[in-house]
DNA sequence: TCATTCAGTGAACGACTGTGCTCTGAATTC
DNA sequence: GAATTCAGAGCACAGTCGTTCACTGAATGA
C-alpha cells in the first residue's frame, strides 16, 4: 500500500482539492442550493467541462463538500469528547476548542452550520446523521462518567443531545459574530456559563 | 381610520399574499438565495413583470417574507413568554404551543429556520433581530420572577438566551421531523427533559 | 518506442433568467 | 359621463446556465 500516486493522480487530487476549496469561498457568501457549475470552476480557474472529470454533477458535488467539511473537524470533535466532564476548568477548555476551530475552519463550519437546515435534502440529511453520531458518542462518554451513575439510558441521550445542540448553538453564534473580538468574547462567556447552569442541573438531577 | 379599502386596493393586496403564500411554499424546499421571479409568479399564476407592482426586486420579496412569517408567530411567542415560570406544568405547556405552531405554521417556520443562517445577509440579520428582540423580553420576564432574586443581570440575560436558543433548536427538530409522529413525540420529550433539567439548575444555580 | 489513457480545453446547444417596454381594461376621480 | 389611474398581460432583450462533444497533449504501460 506504499504507492506513491504518479504526478497524473496527483495532479487530479489537487485539482479536485481546489474545486473543493472554491466551493467553500463561494459558500461562505451564499447558500449550497444557488452555486453554479460554471461559477465554481471560475473561481477555481478550470473550464465547465473539466467539472465532470471530478464530480457527476452539483448534488454530488454538495455531498463531496459535507465529506471534505466533517473530515477536518474529526479532531475537534475529539478534543470537545475528551473533555466532557463537570468540572469548571474542563468546560472552560471545551468551549476554547470550539473558539478556536471557528477561526481555523470558518469557511467549513458555515457551510455546514448554513446547509444543517438548508435547501438540499440529501446534504441535511448527511449533516444530520454526522451531528447524531456526536451525540450518540457523547452519550457513551458521559455514561462511563462516575457521576452518571442511577441514571438511565434515555436521560443520558437527552443530556448528550442538550451538549451537542449547544455546541452547535454556540459555533453558530461564534460564526455570526464574524470576527468581531468583543462579540465573540461576549458569547463564549455567556456559553461558559450556560453550560455550567447545565452542570449543576445534571449534578442534581437525581435529587427528586 | 374606519376607511374599508376599494375593490382595486384589497385586489392588490390579496395578489401581493399569493405571492407571499407562492413564495412560501416553494422555499419549504429550496434555499431563498435559488427562488426566483418567475418561479414565484409562475407558482402564484401571474405574470413575471406583474411582480413589480407588489415589490422592487428579489431581496425586497425576502424582507418581505420575514415580516410576514414572524407576523403571524407573534401569538406563539406571547404564550410561550407568559408561561416561562419553572413549574413542571408550565413547561409541558410551553413545550405544546410549540409543537402545535410548528403544525400550523410549517412553511413560515421552515422558512425562518432555514435563512437563519442561510446566505441572504439582510434577511440573515433581521431574523437575529427579531430573536434577540425575544430573548431581550424573556430576560425582563425572568427577572420578575421571585426565584430571580440574587440573580444579577447578566446570568438573567444568560439564562434568557438559553431558553430562546433551546425553543429554536426544538422548532428546528421537529421541522426535522416532517410530521412523523412517533418523532417528534420523542422530540418533544426530550425537550421537556431538557427544559426540566435547566429548571434544575436555574434552581441551585446561587448554592455555590 | 509506440499505442493508449485521460485531465483539461473550447465551442456550441437549448433552456431559462431578470428586467424594460407598450398595451389593455376595470376601478377611481372629478 | 368623461378623464385618469394603475394592476396585470404580453413580448422582446441580453445574459447566464448546465450539459455535450470533439479536441489536445502529457503521463502511462507494453
Amino acid at each position: 500500500m506504499s504507492h506513491t500516486l504518479g504526478p497524473r493522480q496527483s495532479q487530479k487530487q489537487q485539482t479536485r482539492q481546489s474545486l473543493l476549496d472554491a466551493g467553500l469561498r463561494l459558500l461562505e457568501h451564499q447558500g449550497l442550493s444557488s452555486l453554479g457549475l460554471r461559477e465554481v470552476t471560475r473561481e477555481a480557474g478550470l473550464t465547465p467541462s473539466g467539472f465532470y472529470r471530478h464530480f457527476p454533477d452539483l448534488p454530488a458535488f454538495g455531498m463531496a463538500l459535507v465529506e471534505e467539511s466533517f473530515g477536518s473537524l474529526r479532531t475537534m470533535v475529539r478534543a470537545i469528547r475528551s473533555e466532557q466532564a463537570d468540572a469548571d476548568e474542563v468546560i472552560d477548555r471545551s468551549i476554547d476548542v470550539v473558539a478556536r476551530y471557528v477561526h481555523e475552519h470558518r469557511a467549513r463550519l458555515r457551510f455546514l452550520i448554513r446547509e444543517r437546515h438548508g435547501g438540499v435534502r440529501p446534504v441535511r440529511d448527511a449533516i444530520a446523521a454526522r451531528i447524531r453520531q456526536f451525540a450518540d458518542d457523547l452519550a457513551d462518554d458521559l455514561a462511563a462518567q462516575p457521576q452518571s451513575a442511577g441514571w438511565d439510558q434515555a436521560d443520558l441521550r437527552m443530556l448528550a443531545d442538550l451538549y451537542a445542540d449547544h455546541t452547535v448553538t454556540t459555533v453558530a453564534a461564534l460564526l455570526e459574530a464574524d470576527g468581531d473580538r468583543d462579540t465573540e468574547q461576549r458569547i463564549v462567556a455567556t456559553a461558559r456559563r450556560q453550560l455550567r447552569l447545565i452542570s449543576i442541573g445534571r449534578r442534581h438531577w437525581l435529587d427528586t
